[in-house]
DNA sequence: ACAAATATACCTACTAATAGGTAGGTAAAC
DNA sequence: GTTTACCTACCTATTAGTAGGTATATTTGT
């Protein structure tokens, strides 16, 4: 991996375990024993930073549409839950409920980055619940965006809350989640 | 309402609007028109002044408590929500959502607060579901604990995610939470 | 093929601003 | 005369960010 993959991979990191205002360029150029200089040559400022770790995640979520595009709308759910997972067991929680976090400590650029990886997350959602709705697979009674908020509120949440109270409790609420869907 | 107070109510606005990591003493002391030696005055350290904050909410905790104790289950529910609604229409998010995602900046000090301040919360809730649904106003198939949590995970996601999407969402999850209670 | 030009990927050394925090002083109230 | 509620004046560490240098590749012109 190159040094400038390493700065996003580490950024992403840090902003996921300890948020965006409680990490510095210098955890990172101390990580990969670089001076500080050496990541603004690949990055000016840290909103450029969080910026291209938007990006990432954005061409990632394309990557998991593309992978998932096969499988049936149950398994699409249950993978989709799964990428939470993952991360949550090493203490990170996900980009967008960092992120959105600190939503009022960011420039306007970072918002509209930030906004289009969301809806882009919750159209995605929408579209997966609908289909699997009207082929029988899952059972609501409600708009399909709103249930899909509500989905992604609550693993946001679970990620968050679960930091404080018990790691286990994450997957509770996730098994819970896709038991209702399927009942 | 004496310095001290207004220091605690300060703390307590810009930790939920930006999070802990993105405030600092001199927010406070321009905002009050005081030096910055005067925080420290009334608190020694900024982990100090966030214990007092969370103490604070633990106490309006109580006081919430005392003043539904008398209300029907499903009163208290939406009284208990609607807390939660009040700040969010300010852009400020609940102390126990914005604090748990910078758990790990924290000192174990405050990490031992707020794991108190979540689980009088989550404690609450949970006796709250219980008394509803024996009484038959609510109606779920799980244990309450979990009823509870999947109910304050999704209201501390939605605060968040609302912050991205529209604060409107915030109010769509609301009632579908009470909805799926009481149906 | 070979030298010159240029781009890459760092570096040293610095800056201004801000952070949390401390030592010790003072004026007024109790 | 002690406590309260501030103050001035400072400190050290860290922050994001900049200016300009250098060694090593890579590309280009002849």
């Amino acid at each position: 991996m190159n040094t400038r993959d390493k700065i996003i991979l580490l950024g992403d990191n840090l902003i996921r375990k300890r948020g965006y205002n409680a990490f510095s360029f210098s955890d990172i150029s101390k990580e990969l024993n670089i001076k500080n200089a050496s990541i603004h040559y690949y990055f000016p400022t840290k909103t450029a930073l969080v910026i291209a770790i938007i990006q990432k995640h954005l061409i990632l979520l394309e990557k998991f549409k593309e992978k998932v595009s096969e499988k049936d709308s149950v398994q699409k759910i249950i993978k989709f839950l799964s990428v939470y997972s993952i991360t949550k067991s090493e203490g990170r929680i996900s980009i967008l409920g960092s992120l959105s976090n600190d939503y009022f400590t960011f420039t306007a650029e970072v918002q509209t980055e930030l906004k289009i990886l969301t809806n882009n997350t919750l159209n995605w959602l929408t579209d997966t619940l609908k289909e699997g709705r009207q082929q029988g697979f899952f059972h609501y009674d409600m708009e399909d965006r709103k249930k899909a908020l509500i989905i992604i509120t609550n693993i946001l949440g679970a990620e968050q809350l679960s930091r404080v109270t018990d790691n286990y409790d994450f997957h509770k609420i996730k098994e819970a989640i896709i038991n209702d869907l399927i009942k």
